[in-house]
DNA sequence: ATTGCCGGGAG
DNA sequence: CTCCCGGCAAT
């Protein structure tokens, strides 16, 4: 019968105050379980990104870019110079090396994203003169890329007709990276290439020009500002590659819209202007990190408009490179998170952890409000259905049964006291019902 | 096999 | 309500 029980007695108001001395103790365990609950993510240890730890390894991103330039460079404000970048796109490897010079190399800095010339995006290095190659493959190109143009009203200049356009890819291309590669930034490099080619015959993607632009229109969500835009050409991206994708850099201020075309560049615009500093003197120490966060746009145009939600279509994971910079120096411990995830969850959701994190770093404030305007998401992934969901309800997990919790790791009263203290036990636990004592 | 606890049932 | 427990899911 119920004579066993009566043995509770002892403390009447055990149910009552579950804080009776043993609890007190007890709490200390509870501590220790929790440790373990810091380790959701688990993000690179070195330069390899994964978006999303299980799945992810598509990207295989190593920079030694931040890092090692942060160790030995003596005050190198662009940590992004990267020495060499690999991706891997879509199954192609890309590789791109850039000739570290010194530590403090001038060739590092970008020429200067400094957006003195917030409109510059018309002096774009167009091609101006293409010249005529025909490549049958190109006469595809041609014609998105001329779709793309026909957008943007930018780049329309001389466009003599399709053939021009595809020019236009490529001449812009090689003229980048030539002039590029030789004075200014390390980084743009990577397409150019590989050192082993030395004239690229071919190039993979061409649309990359014509991206830009319009990512830039489309990507920054433009809300609110609209010319938020103003892409600094004067760097080109060096990441990515992928047909339709195109990674930029979005400003997260609150009201800032801004996005740029590199890491470097956007690093500078929120050093500069909405911290305060000097973007070069002042070494960074990856708070700018923070307060941008890359986007892919996708810039097929055919899929334009769907753009938003399919970013990559199978693999968003491929373009996923996403790369690099943005954690280069700043966050060691766990750089990957920022970056989108294609699979991962993402988006939204993965902006929000970022920011968490940061947050212990710096200031974040704005850093919220940036989440969620977060329209970019969709660009990243896929699986923006999940995604959503997710968001909505935090607690995703829970597939099956309707509601039954995961499961929390701690010890109940149960093990804790044993079957033979039960009356130390909480009451729900008493009643077999969830724990309040040791509550996850 | 254990453990945690949901869903119910009995007072 | 409070008190219990069958039973299932997660370990």
């Amino acid at each position: 019968m119920t004579s066993k029980r009566l043995l509770e007695q002892p403390r009447a108001g055990d149910s009552t105050h579950e804080g009776g001395e043993p609890v007190t103790g007890k709490a200390s365990k509870t501590n220790t379980l929790q440790e373990g609950a810091s380790r959701n993510f688990e993000i690179s240890p070195n330069g390899h990104y994964f978006t999303s730890t299980r799945e992810g390894h598509y990207i295989h991103k190593k920079f030694a870019c931040g890092r090692e330039e942060d160790e030995q460079s003596s005050g190198g404000v662009l940590k992004h110079g990267c020495p060499a970048h690999r991706l891997i796109l879509n199954g192609t490897h890309v590789e791109a090396r850039i000739p570290v010079r010194g530590p403090g190399e001038p060739g590092c800095r970008l020429p200067s994203p400094e957006t003195p010339h917030p409109h510059t995006s018309s002096i774009i290095p167009v091609p101006h003169d293409r010249r005529p190659s025909g490549l049958a493959d190109k006469e595809v190109m041609a014609a998105t890329v001329l779709t793309i143009l026909s957008t943007s009203p930018l780049v329309l200049n001389p466009s003599s007709s399709a053939s021009g356009a595809d020019l236009a890819g490529k001449g812009w291309k090689e003229s980048l990276s030539a002039s590029y590669s030789s004075s200014t930034s390390g980084n743009w490099s990577w397409d150019a290439s590989d050192q082993s080619v030395p004239s690229t015959p071919s190039p993979p993607l061409s649309n990359d020009p014509g991206k830009s632009f319009l990512l830039s229109s489309q990507s920054d969500d433009n809300i609110e500002e609209t010319e938020s835009t103003h892409f600094l050409f004067e760097d080109p991206i060096p990441r990515k590659r992928k047909n339709s994708m195109k990674v930029m850099f979005k400003c997260l201020w609150k009201n800032c819209e801004k996005v740029l075309s590199t890491s470097s560049g956007i690093q500078r615009h929120i050093r500069t202007i909405h911290l305060g500093r000097n973007g070069d003197s002042d070494y960074s120490d990856g708070e700018e990190d923070f307060y941008f966060s890359e986007i892919e746009v996708n810039m097929d145009p055919l899929s334009e408009g769907l753009s938003n939600l399919t970013p990559t279509s199978p693999t968003t994971s491929g373009p996923a490179p996403v790369f690099p910079v943005l954690t280069c120096d700043a966050s060691q411990s766990e750089p990957a998170r920022m970056i989108h995830t294609p699979l991962s969850q993402s988006a939204p959701s993965t902006l929000c952890h970022i920011r968490t994190d940061h947050a212990y770093q710096g200031p974040m404030t704005q850093i919220r409000t940036v989440s969620i305007g977060e329209k970019r998401q969709p660009v990243n992934h896929t699986t923006v259905s999940k995604t959503h969901t997710n968001t909505t309800s935090t607690s995703t997990s829970k597939p099956t049964t309707g509601t039954r919790k995961p499961r929390g790791e701690a010890k109940k009263c149960r093990k804790v006291y044993g079957m033979e203290k039960r009356d130390l036990w909480c009451t729900a636990c008493r009643w077999k019902k969830a724990c309040q004592r040791f509550t996850d």
